[in-house]
DNA sequence: CTTACTTATTAATTTTTTTAAAAAGTTAGT
DNA sequence: ACTAACTTTTTAAAAAAATTAATAAGTAAG
């Protein structure tokens, strides 16, 4: 990676910096960072964007990126259930609304043509513009060196899904874990800024896990690290897809809420989402969030069960790792910080307390945080791909 | 850490290495190491020691340490029960056998003072050398920067232990915590050489885990990072010193072992250790591994179960980690290979077989491996204090 | 409004790396 | 056995980057 495309990386995850700011997150020395500087600023990447607060010397000046000279990011987030399209320029603002939309993604070649026709359609209404980077986030074993998700047999279109993107669609692609990326962007834009050590579950249809160590992703050997739910945890009968019992999936994500839900109104317990469910014949993601805010009693039991279990499994991650901080992210972080509570409480159960109190726990305030994560992803790609000339190379011509 | 200092480490860890070996692993380029061997040479604190094996071209001069020139490294090693004390050279050739006796740390003042007097007859023993780095690694929650063991009231001599060992013995001294001590040394002497990402269980009195990453030792957030012993896994009803029940040590350390064979030999089952215990009243760890080696069926049976509650923990870190290998090591590890089929087929209980295959199990094949994470630890000091005068200083002299 | 103190920016020097060239060895074919 | 083609280490020269020092720009207290 350049120092230019670094640079841009820089301003992009903290909005303007100072030369000396940026000379010590790219660990470059100042004269390098202001020449590099002076050449973007040049070339009209970069702009002044004001004097820094003072800080009882002379002020810096900070610098923040050119809108219209950079490219613009287009972010595809794919869960089980939905896919997610959003696009915007390179200060992260939207030039248009999230568009969400079900596809179920087993359904391979028809699921993909519809995320491809969804997201043609959105740059199409943008009037197509030529500069892009496309980043995409999706559940499954992904190799984001070689653009492949290993989850999808070989015939998928999802399997080579970086090129298959790239050759639909024409812009430079990057593809990543959705737990991963997502652990990326509540390191970069959320909770867990400034903290070196984080992990980040993934509180969605399954539970999944990203952990940031010394502020880069970890993989671990293979790429399989945070495989976390599958941990041997419960004493549950439920046979889990990997075909033992007792995972923390079948136990801990939205899938077994709505489970534990179904459950309950079929035994015919009272409750808010019993009308909705015989109005509509199902039970949408927002019906549980606003019964959920309402204090309706099957869904606060079915969420607290799960806190339960997830606060056990998140009681191993605090021995083994020691993090800084966990966040709770994903498409769960709309129960907001009620979460807490429960999650806390069984913490309290199985963990040390000397090192419980050492860990902080937190429900993301990112929306759209897949968004946001494939956002992220889309920027880990160069940049600028021709680099721009020195100084005295310019002078020469 | 200066470059001279950084190349005499690499030595020590790789007996000896050419310019080119040295680059690659100090990432200095070739000119500058070269210009810095010479500097060693023309001290005499390294030795040409031969050409490399050929490799299709020029063959490369390989270097070692000078070792009448360089520091003697003293380790002590303490566990619970025993403290060990070794003398080595820097190409880890012992000076003296390693001596080892019982202490128990939690007898404070005494046991320090024991532990003191055995460490200066020692190095009495050898005439009292002058430049000697020494290295300790004991339990207990270390902070090796500040040279402090946390488990320790401040009013004991094993609290400030850095300084206390210090102004009683006048050697520059390093501690650590065993565990991570022991992780040190699997990856650089044992069989961790190689790998990114190991993980080491101190199979000891109790069960420590020490975590590399990125070839880094990985502490956490506060230095807590593997407290493994205390992830709930069993559904036994034994209390553990922590308060919580199920914790990992009391189901799968020696202690649990010893606790295991008592149990059944006042049952009266038949056992070689029977007649052991009666003749001495007690059973050590040498008669432990002599009937384990010898097939008593007690004794086997007992290090199956440990084995098991063991493999169902390590599941756990395979699933979160993905680590590249898993080490057991510590006093057990004299256990050798027949620990394997035990935990490997508990593994396979607990364990996605796609994760399990990608990580190695082994035994450790170092012996007294704490006395040589101790010098490992004994080496993370800065070797020669005065750095080297340069070639042109050194010619206005 | 001056003095003491911070901090950013610019310039000069030193260090280090990169690149190129030379030297030393190995292998295989005639 | 000897030469040609190829590898790899070592040395030398050029380029890049980091340190260090100097300067400019600002703040705060008396």
């Amino acid at each position: 990676m350049n120092l230019t495309n670094e640079i841009i990386k820089h301003l992009y995850y903290s909005d303007c910096l100072s030369v000396s700011e940026l000379s010590v997150c790219t660990g470059k020395s100042i004269p390098k960072i202001a020449d590099e500087v002076a050449t973007l600023l040049r070339d009209h990447l970069l702009i002044e964007d004001g004097f820094a607060a003072s800080t009882g010397g002379r002020r810096a000046m900070r610098y923040s990126l050119a809108v219209d000279r950079l490219p613009i990011i287009i972010s595809i987030a794919i869960d089980q259930f939905y896919t997610a399209i959003g696009i915007a320029d390179i200060r992260n603002t939207l030039l248009a609304p999230i568009h969400t939309f079900p596809v179920a993604i087993y359904d391979d070649e028809h699921a993909f043509a519809t995320i491809i026709a969804a997201a043609r359609e959105a740059i199409d209404r943008l009037g197509n513009p030529k500069h892009c980077l496309l980043g995409l986030t999706m559940p499954g074993f992904v190799d984001s060196e070689r653009g492949l998700n290993h989850s999808f047999p070989s015939s998928s279109p999802f399997f080579n899904i970086k090129q298959r993107v790239e050759s639909e669609l024409g812009y430079p692609t990057a593809v990543a874990n959705d737990s991963s990326a997502i652990a990326v962007a509540e390191h970069k834009f959320g909770k867990g800024r400034g903290s070196q050590d984080i992990l980040v579950v993934n509180f969605n249809w399954g539970v999944g896990l990203g952990m940031i160590i010394s502020n880069k992703i970890y993989k671990g050997h293979s790429g399989y690290a945070g495989e976390f739910s599958h941990i041997p945890l419960a004493n549950s009968q439920k046979l889990c897809s990997c075909g033992k019992k007792g995972c923390l999936e079948v136990e801990a994500s939205l899938v077994s809420v709505f489970d534990a839900i179904k459950a309950a109104l079929a035994d015919g317990e009272a409750s808010h989402l019993q009308q909705t469910f015989q109005e509509n014949g199902e039970i949408t993601f927002s019906d549980l969030l606003f019964a959920f805010a309402h204090g309706d009693q099957v869904t606060l039991r079915a969420v607290k069960n799960i806190m339960h279990m997830l606060g056990k499994g998140l009681s191993t991650l605090i021995h083994i790792m020691n993090p800084e901080r966990i966040i709770v992210s994903g498409k769960g972080e709309g129960f907001g910080n009620d979460l807490l509570p429960a999650l806390n409480s069984s913490i309290q159960e199985y963990c040390i307390p000397r090192l419980s109190r050492l860990t902080e726990i937190s429900v993301s305030d990112l929306n759209n945080v897949q968004i946001i994560a494939s956002a992220c992803i889309a920027m880990q790609q160069p940049i600028l791909i021709y680099p721009k000339l020195k100084h005295n190379k310019l002078q020469q011509l």
